[in-house]
DNA sequence: TTGTAAGCGTTATCAG
DNA sequence: CTGATAACGCTTACAA
């Protein structure tokens, strides 16, 4: 195929005089090298344009510094921000993330981790999905650190990174009964992932605690087109619900513009409104949408942490539930 | 630190009661071993659960498999569109991605690159920023494809994929008079790339050629809130223009939110817009936003197979000009 | 601090 | 078709 000629530590060794050692300890941080020869090897390899194979080195140390990052629909805006915080706090760690994306189907999660082996990944974390328990069991048997964020599950050893979805649920209800609703509901998608259904089952319990029912709809997958969908069928009822509490923000989005355009319902007067993520277009004007607050920047600083430092402290594994703030916006009366 | 411990191809030999070289060749598609010892290395891997070690194939071959995707922004609409396409079909060509976030800063492509050169990747994708002639000459040099995705400019080696951005912006002008505008205004950013230039000029041109001037103005990054503030600016002045063309979307959708909420105008009725890039949420409710499509799957299509197929025939480079299509919604009149 | 030499897990070459 | 053997480019004891 291609003729790639990359330039060796042996030639810059030559080139400054010294060692090929001597070069490779230059190399490495913390080694034991003077100065002088340091430099000397530095401007070699600059002249030459040298770069350490990390392929080789990878080898060598048995740690390739590169983390894989496993993810189904990268183009949606939640998880773009997620992958936004972790490559770049990965890079300032001084790893190097690799990009696996995942479909729908089954064993698609564990093709990702079988391609993140081959590479020695130090570390796989998995955003969308669940791995089979034996391809996980294999990870960890290698020495691969996982990382599962926001897909509460029962499997030993990985870091379980999730949010009080539930507790947060909660927190709506208690919103809209001061908002003064009294027709509650939770709009869904069908994809049933642990948060999504934690945060209606939590919605659900929430209310029937406060004696109320709470009408549940679920549709296709989570966008923007199942909320409208979504919408339609709850607001053509009889019983038309006068708060609702969207299972992502892709969702109240599409259930807003549905609700604002087919039915001509003003928000938050007729109908509130409550999502979860916090988006950017939850910020935009046209939504301005109450939401809670994925915590994106500390799941990243948790999971690389985590990756980069001890894991040893936890032999078992470790579990960690973060906090979603609500962030108060004008699709909820009161606030 | 962590104690990996992969079985190699060593272990799998043992069990299969074969050489490594046998095991090796399995391995590889189109090697020439009986299907019976293929079928026993292949159970005895399965059983001991081997994995090829790409650093170390890598090493050999002289052929990692990596492709490196520079990129800023990651969690911008268009970009994680255009990323959610090439790391798809990178996968499906058998290759994988390595996502390197970068900045603003100087250099930061710069470092990006010497990255990717660290661990030997066949090929790097530029979609943020431009290299430094120099980093792009060591990479062509060490047989490392460049691949730059809406930069123009004007370096040999790599392939330069572009829209006819120029050409794009002068069918605004056509559908704004058509539309009866009269007052035509162009809204930028100040980031200032080669695309936005190109239709800001292309834009102002066409006007110019049908006798009239055009408003411009820039301001920030390219976002929603740069919209809403050049929106601002425009909606101000004495002289209101009556079309505006947004260099993206993300800048439209700003723009019409001002525009609405701040301005009470009604589009397209008072004022027609138009963006670039036809981003998700163009086509929801709110906006129904006439833009170009950014042919984002064409573009990976085209990027991808030059990296994996012939790039010989095209040894100083390869530039490509992709034409984007115009999506008429509803915030222009006529259509 | 420096150099020598022995790996790391593969694949490619070359006999058999 | 198969099995030894020599690379690949690096790190890391071990001596000097």
């Amino acid at each position: 195929m291609s003729e790639k000629v990359f330039v060796s530590a042996e030639e810059v060794a030559r080139k400054a005089g010294v060692s090929r050692s001597a070069v490779s300890r230059a190399f490495t941080p913390g080694a034991s090298v003077s100065e002088k020869t340091r430099i000397k090897v530095m401007e070699a390899a600059e002249e030459l344009g040298y770069h350490v194979n990390h392929l080789a080195r990878g080898l060598m140390r048995n740690e390739s510094g590169i983390v894989s990052l496993i993810v189904s629909d990268v183009a949606t805006p939640y998880r773009s921000a997620l992958l936004r915080e972790l490559t770049q706090q990965l890079q300032a760690a001084g790893k190097v993330a690799m990009l696996i994306n995942t479909d729908r189907s089954d064993g698609s999660v564990d093709l990702a981790l079988r391609q993140a082996i081959r590479y020695r990944a130090d570390a796989s974390i998995i955003l969308s999905g669940l791995p089979d328990k034996s391809i996980a069991q294999l990870c960890l048997r290698s020495g691969q650190r996982l990382v599962l964020i926001n897909r509460d599950d029962d499997q030993p050893g990985p870091l379980r990174i999730n949010l009080d979805d539930r507790e947060a649920a909660g927190r709506v209800v208690t919103a809209f009964l001061r908002a003064g609703c009294t027709r509650l509901a939770f709009a869904n998608s069908q994809a049933g992932t642990p948060s999504l259904m934690a945060r209606e089952q939590g919605f659900v319990a929430a209310a029937k605690a406060q004696g109320l029912d709470v009408i549940v709809e679920r549709h296709g997958s989570t966008g923007y087109e199942a909320g409208q969908i979504v919408a339609q069928r709850m607001l053509t009822r009889k019983e038309r619900p006068d708060a609702v509490f969207c299972a992502t923000d892709l969702l109240a989005c599409g259930f807003m513009d549905a609700a604002r355009h087919q039915f001509s319902l003003s928000i938050p007067e007729q109908l509130c409104i409550a999502g979860f993520d916090d988006i950017e277009q939850a910020s935009w004007t046209s939504y301005h949408l109450t939401t809670f607050a994925q915590p994106v920047v500390t799941i990243a600083r948790e999971a690389v942490t985590w990756l980069v430092e001890g894991w040893e402290d936890a032999p078992d594994g470790h579990a960690l539930t973060l906090h979603a703030d609500l962030v108060w916006r004008g699709s909820v009366r009161g606030g």
